[in-house]
DNA sequence: ACGCTGATGCTCT
DNA sequence: GAGCATCAGCGTC
């Protein structure tokens, strides 16, 4: 659990709007406590999704039982359930009463978990909380309240960030809220960089 | 490598 | 009843 030093800097970057709050996000290590075991994650592609201006938000259609963690504070957990199969984490950002939101969409494993994880296990939001185990039973759950069993630690931003249009979603799909680092192996859509070649024989 | 599709069930109209 | 912030598997090139 991060101290309090760590979590005023932490909340300072999630305060902000969406657009801010996500790249904010990038590099941050996610910490899932599990019965017996703990993982980590460091955030490599995460979704801006604002409040009234933005169709594609969950917000948009305004409060309802389950959109309402959008509206709490910063550090908020808004966890939902997808296409009969799948959860999505995000975390509330702005200030509490404003329902802008960051979708983590892909993590890769560091620490002790880089040995116990695949490289892709938290490619994809689907993936990532079938990984770390999150359900809607987290959602309007704080990332600083210990009974979360998921919290936020600080670590390096990425070098480079590259932003690009957000994935899978029908209206609003041309705004570039999505942000990710490019040299990451797990971030989701990864395209092999260079042309995809036989392992060359040395020797 | 790339595109399409089915699975699966909750949420809101 | 339609749509959905997904993913794995399959078919085609």
């Amino acid at each position: 659990m991060p101290g309090p030093a760590e979590r005023r800097r932490l909340l300072d970057g999630l305060v902000r709007p969406p657009v801010e709050a996500a790249p904010f996000l990038l590099g941050k290590v996610l910490v899932r406590r599990l019965p017996g075991r703990e993982l980590s994650v460091r955030i490599v592609e995460v979704e801006a999704y604002l409040g009234a201006d933005d169709p594609a938000a969950h917000a948009y259609r305004g409060r309802t039982a389950r959109t309402e963690p959008l509206w709490g504070a910063p550090g908020t957990v808004y966890v939902y359930f997808i296409y009969g199969m799948y959860f999505c984490l995000n975390i509330s950002v702005e200030p509490e009463g404003r329902p802008g939101c960051v979708l983590v969409r892909a993590a890769e494993p560091v620490g002790d978990s880089a040995g116990l994880l695949a490289v892709d296990a938290c490619r994809g939001p689907g993936r990532l909380c079938r990984t770390l185990a999150l359900d809607t039973g987290h959602s309007g759950r704080h990332l600083f309240d210990a009974a979360a069993g998921l919290t936020l630690r600080e670590a390096p931003p990425p070098a480079r960030i590259q932003t690009g249009p957000r994935v899978g979603i029908r209206r609003a799909a041309e705004r570039p809220l999505r942000f990710f680092d490019p040299t990451s192996p797990a971030v989701s859509l990864h395209r092999p960089l260079p042309p995809a070649r036989r392992p060359r024989r040395t020797r």
